[in-house]
RNA sequence: GGUUCCGUAGCUCAGUUGGAUAGAGCAACAGCCUUCUAAGCUGUGGGUCUUGGGUUCGAAUCCCAACGGAAUCACCA
């Protein structure tokens, strides 16, 4: 039940044997404020034509009427134009019932939908840095929160593994590498590639030099150095399957996956299913015949396949080279295409970065023109750049912070941290592990997660992430306080989870029912928005509210029996939807810390 | 130059379809551990919501303009 809903539905009641027929919009029921006294309140503002009277009577009426028509309302209040409600406690005390027997709370029940989420993405070149660090959490953690709300989720990762870009280390490597392996050299697998990947531009960028110094227009330097048109021959015997090329390419694409496999892992994110793109490249050739019979497409003289998007305000788009082969924009129609054949999706969600926002913006519409009425179910989840302080990360200056780097870091830090405090004194080394690890992705991932994805947003690597105030262990430590109070209870042989229980609720305790009640709203939202952040903030609230409540009232030590015990289930409440919207975040809560 | 996005405290960020005196955290300062975990709690200071117009009972939020910043406008992906 929808409390805000509820009230509406009193208050138009009310609106109407006052002053006659009211429309739904002109009800707005919004949270009292804190410094305000109440629960909900009707802003009466609209209603003021309807009343003919001044903000404050019309109020006072229509408060008056409500809480005489409605037993779960204790009284009212008015200031300025706000009519502020306030329920019985009895009240809180169903709505905490409902809560607790629940057992899917927060859970919408299914939709029946299905959504296609896909993120990660990477290039097989180079190791994952702190962007798609961004990505994968954002791209988990929204395929939980629609998984939440009953849709049914498919997860996929689109891997580019082929292309110039994979030539250029696969040649590196060739020329110097000399038989270097992960297991020779003990790197992982990615990085290893990655480090030829910096090696070839390392050559190239001398090779120009010298090009331009002998007195070659620095253009043409850039497409004659011997060593990309060497790239550019292994790319083309790629294409025509030479075998030789093609196992270079299987075992050091290998080395890769292994590579981004345990970062992956330590993230803790995955994937229902895996495409790659050396299988789809060639897809979407059908859909440009199609277009160009259809009459949407054009072709040039040289033989190349355009469509004119100029009267959309944007550009003429190329969708297949004059030489037959495919660009980013036909693979892209394609997948799309089967995906939505094959797997019947009510939605595909793309989650990229939004320096890609043209390009989506030209695939719905390429795919509209077409005819195809699920373009409009093609969702681009456009987030913002990371950023250092220094400006935007670039792969070939070294100004990224690697995602396997970071996440030691974090590790790291958790552990000296929990030493220093002395809280994992009592565990074994593996339960230690396993909570440092918890703790320190918790704080990686809470600090990424809490920012609204499509900003922009600012890491410094000189200042460590926090783990006190508005962080991720913050939360974790709260939930692992509220553990401790239930573990020492069971302990103790104390009955809590049955029986009878206090209604007798001193405020703190009515706030933090009323905060539990609004969790499922905040899921639906979050779907909605497709925002991560908005669970960061709800939960963050949740573990504020409670560390207060903690501070100034003993539970265990409470003398009577029912309000203990509606203390101890209200502390578990609280605990389970803290770990259910940590989850939400793909964060994982410890039971001590 | 065109298009899109952004501009809130010293810093990092919130601010739900327009609603009450714009909120957190960090940093600074002052307090609270013989009491369920101090990764916590309480308090103080800190704002022309970039600027200027407009819409209205009411604007950080909507509209227009200016200024500042970012992305993009590839036969790369």
């Amino acid at each position: 039940m929808n409390i805000e809903k509820f009230l509406q539905q009193k208050a138009a009641e009310s609106v109407e044997a006052l002053y006659g027929p009211v429309a739904e919009s002109q009800l707005q029921i919004q949270k009292t404020r804190k410094e305000f006294e109440g629960d909900y309140t009707l802003v009466v503002f609209p209603l003021l034509k309807l009343s003919r009277k001044g903000p404050e009577q019309t109020a006072q009426e229509i408060g008056s009427h409500m809480v005489a028509a409605c037993p779960d309302l204790k009284g009212f209040n008015v200031i300025k134009g706000f009519l502020n409600l306030v329920f019985e406690d009895s009240f809180w005390a169903g709505r905490f019932a409902d809560i607790a027997a629940d057992e899917r709370y927060g859970f919408a029940e299914p939709t029946g939908r299905t959504i296609m989420v896909e993120y990660s993405s990477p290039n097989t070149n180079k190791p994952l840095h702190l962007g798609h660090i961004r990505n994968n959490l954002l791209g988990y953690s929204v395929s939980q929160i629609l998984a939440a709300n009953g849709h049914k989720v498919i997860k996929v990762n689109l891997v580019n593994d082929r292309g110039i870009h994979i030539c250029k280390s696969m040649l590196a490597w060739q020329k110097y590498g000399e038989g270097e392996t992960p297991e020779s050299s003990g790197m992982k697998g990615d990085h290893l590639v990655g480090k030829y990947y910096v090696e070839f531009d390392k050559h190239y960028k001398a090779e120009i030099k010298e090009l331009v110094a002998q007195g070659m227009p620095e253009e043409e330097a850039k497409h004659r150095a011997p060593i990309i048109v060497e790239a550019q021959e292994m790319l083309r015997k790629w294409e025509t399957g030479d075998p030789e090329v093609r196992a270079l390419w299987e075992k050091m694409n290998g080395w890769v996956y292994e590579g981004f496999d345990k970062t992956y892992k330590a993230l803790g994110v995955d994937f229902d299913k895996i495409y790659y793109e050396s299988q789809t490249y060639l897809l979407g050739k059908n859909i440009v015949e199609e277009g160009l019979e259809k009459g949407v497409f054009f072709r040039k003289e040289d033989n190349s396949v355009w469509i004119d998007l100029t009267a959309d305000g944007l550009d003429q788009k190329l969708l297949l080279r004059g030489d037959g082969t495919s660009v980013y924009m036909t693979q892209d129609l394609g997948t799309a295409f089967r995906r939505f054949e094959d797997n019947h999706l009510d939605e595909m969600i793309y989650v990229v970065g939004n320096e890609q926002n043209y390009h989506f913006q030209v695939l719905k519409l390429v795919l509209k023109k077409l005819g195809y009425d699920w373009s409009d179910h093609i969702y681009h989840l456009s987030y913002g750049m990371v950023e250092l302080p220094e400006g935007k990360m670039k792969s070939r200056e070294g100004t990224v912070v690697d995602a396997d780097d970071l996440i030691d870091d974090m590790v790291s830090t958790a552990r000296e941290m929990s030493q220093e405090l002395g809280k994992l004194d009592g565990c074994t080394q593996e339960e230690a592990d396993a909570v440092c690890h918890m703790v320190g992705l918790g704080a990686l991932k809470y600090f990424i997660l809490k920012v609204d994805p499509k900003k922009t947003m600012l890491f410094d690597p000189r200042e460590s992430i926090d783990f006190n105030g508005n962080t991720g262990p913050f939360i974790q430590y709260t939930h692992a306080r509220i553990r401790s109070i239930l573990r020492k209870a069971d302990e103790a042989g104390i009955v809590w989870a049955t029986g009878n229980v206090s209604r007798d609720y001193v405020p703190e305790e009515i706030e933090l029912i009323k905060h539990l009640v609004d969790f499922p709203a905040v899921v639906k939202a979050a779907g909605e928005n497709f925002s991560p952040a908005l669970i960061g903030a709800y939960v963050y609230d949740l573990a504020k509210l409670f560390n207060g409540y903690y501070h100034d009232h003993s539970i265990l030590k409470e003398e009577n029996e029912t309000v203990r015990r509606m203390r101890l289930q209200l502390c578990g409440q609280v605990a389970r939807v803290i770990a259910v919207g940590m989850k939400l975040l793909g964060i994982d809560v410890p039971e001590r810390m």
